[in-house]
DNA sequence: AGCATTCCATACCGAGTGGTACATAGTGAT
DNA sequence: ATCACTATGTACCACTCGGTATGGAATGCT
């Protein structure tokens, strides 16, 4: 049990691969949320049957936490790269345009998995809700970081609010996939990406 | 059958109030959505039974469409009452501080209903999602006829396309919805709302 | 070949879902 | 008092939910 990528092959061999699965998986959750996701949707999608997917991921919550590490990993790394940018106004700029392209994309799933997943939440899935938003605190907190820097660099104006701009910057991210999941158009919320940044303090 | 005021009390008179039993079902569908609205718990908190609530209401979809009736006309009245605002930057200001308080108050549940209903919906209940969609559209509609009217008289710098601020300010207002269902802390999204007010062109 | 081990497929579990049939109880009109 | 009418409470419906017991199939080791 327990998938992993060990190379010793006692016993019948598994018949698909866990990363695609894993994959399929993802997509399934990002559509509908953790508690939205069926385990029948959920294995039809994968190509499995229920007892394969208990034995090679536990159970529904494993699932949807090895889902959401892979969500992070391929999906919202373009907020961590962003934060490479040589100018505050070039990381909001870098973060709103990958928010846009990775939740208004028509390969994947409209919207945010993690607002999808922390918003759809009876009160008996919480766990799932803290879960999705400490790992946002953590990227707020990169961001931050970030704009306490740039404000020292001389890239935002003494008077602003790092802190502030940094979660307001994060509400238009939000707002955007809520926005982008129930079907805005790309070229709106792009218009809207443009017009934050012409209020956008500093350089 | 069918909730109604009127007066001819032939059969057997109800026991209840249909209105503060519609009040029960909106906190209950403004806590969990839709879908995640249980009619055990929706029956539990009007206080009656099931079939008193089927011949009253219809079904879950019809109270849940009354139920928001009921929340635009109590709870989002604030949008339109904002747009009387002299200037353009106080329409943004009202509403913003209007959201806050109304998404972030500790005695209604966190969080716009619209948004966890809309974010919270598995295909089959679509009909749901747009519904809340379109009465939003309308909503956002009148604010971008409001910022036409401001640039009309100087409210407003030329060259700022209105649809898209209104769009923008209507993006930080779902995620500020966002923000506080999940549990952020009022002085966070006020600092927001300052933010992003100081960045606002024109007054 | 025989064995231990692992995976797959079917069929099932108890609990919860939205919705309803039915008998009973309370009302106004006759 | 009887009737038509409506609301209520119980008990139930078919269905889906997440999760699992079980038997057989496929492998490596000895």
């Amino acid at each position: 049990m327990e998938c992993s990528a060990s190379t010793k092959t006692r016993g019948r061999p598994r018949e698909f691969d866990p990363e695609e699965a894993l994959a399929s998986a993802l997509r399934v959750f990002w559509k509908h949320g953790y508690e939205g996701a069926s385990m029948a949707e959920l294995t039809e999608a994968m190509g499995i049957t229920k007892p394969s997917l208990y034995a090679c991921f536990g159970n529904k919550e494993a699932l949807f936490k090895k889902a959401l590490d892979l969500y992070e990993r391929d999906k919202l790394c373009y907020i961590k790269t962003s934060l490479d940018a040589p100018t505050a106004r070039e990381v909001a700029n870098r973060i709103l345009r990958g928010a846009v392209k990775t939740h208004c994309g028509d390969s994947d799933p409209q919207g945010c998995m993690g607002v999808i997943s922390s918003v759809a939440c009876t009160t008996e899935a919480e766990s799932i809700r803290k879960e999705v938003v400490a790992r946002r605190a953590s990227s707020e907190a990169a961001v931050v970081e970030r704009f306490e820097r740039a404000k020292a660099e001389g890239d935002l104006p003494e008077n602003v609010d790092a802190k502030a701009l940094a979660q307001c910057l994060l509400t238009v991210l939000q707002g955007l996939s809520v926005k982008a999941q129930v079907g805005a158009e790309r070229k709106d919320l792009d218009a809207v990406v443009d017009t934050f940044l012409t209020m956008w303090p500093g350089r």
